[in-house]
DNA sequence: AAACATTTTAGAATATTTCTAAATTAATTG
DNA sequence: CAATTAATTTAGAAATATTCTAAAATGTTT
């Protein structure tokens, strides 16, 4: 069976956030946290959580990752219409996404260099860069 | 008012794209590609198309996007969750995207430079390299 | 013009996400 | 530790965007 013990990590990031330690937010947070980094849909996470026999409607899966996100302890990726993952590697990267299974890999941000793009227009800032390189299955 | 020279226009797209040149199909390629380079939402051409007194229906204007994307006519840009836009800039070329209101601006291809990222996974060609410098309003 | 294939259409269906107001839970206070 | 207050969770409704369906209309070919 899980130990107990990764509920310190769990907690820790909530507290750094400044969220209060729910039942939910805690599971939803070692769902999140406890494993790789990973891609992921809010069905997805309330399905997750609902197998681990956590109780939690899919609006506060919803609300907590939101909240999650603004507190900078996940990030949205955008690559599909209709369709948000929701990516617990916060660290400046960019992804590889395969447009047959829809399907997100992380690549370094090392690995890729953009160089020399216009600055930003008067009155804004660039709050990211992401980079998308989509893949499709080879041709025969 | 619009003279009718510009259908010759349109008409050559939709035949270099073997589709067939019916009303609707003319009147959408048109409103899309007799104006300088555009960013447009399925519901933005279909109230468009009301305005210019063209009789289409919504789900035809998804239809028509939809196949002129695959014809190549078009390319559908996702940079929010929740909704499309499609670009009739299909030559190689990355965007600005304006968190705060939404909108979208061309960056030439040339402008940005991608440099050494991992070669596409064994099965897999990359399709595109999408680069979204994504902006916030300054900061006070 | 008749026959056939393609396209269009309205409206229903689906999918994802957000909203709402009531119920519950956590934190604070006495 | 019970009472009070504030934050959170919840189910279900609502909103939003998109796709589906099958019938009607249109375009093409013969």
């Amino acid at each position: 069976m899980t130990g107990t013990r990764p509920f310190k990590h769990a907690l820790d990031r909530l507290q750094q956030a400044g969220l209060r330690p729910t039942r939910q937010r805690l599971a939803l947070a070692r769902l999140l946290f406890d494993k790789v980094d990973r891609h992921i849909t809010a069905e997805q996470l309330h399905a997750e959580a609902v197998d681990a026999e956590v109780q939690v409607s899919l609006a506060t899966v919803y609300n907590t990752l939101h909240q999650f996100t603004d507190a900078g302890l996940l990030r949205e990726v955008v690559v599909e219409a209709g369709r948000s993952y929701f990516d617990t590697n916060t660290s400046d990267h960019h992804h590889f996404f395969f447009e047959g299974s829809g399907n997100l890999q992380d690549i370094p941000g090392e690995s890729v260099t953009v160089a020399h793009f216009p600055s930003a227009p008067a009155g804004t800032r660039v709050a990211r860069v992401d980079v998308i390189i989509r893949l499709a299955p080879e041709e025969a």
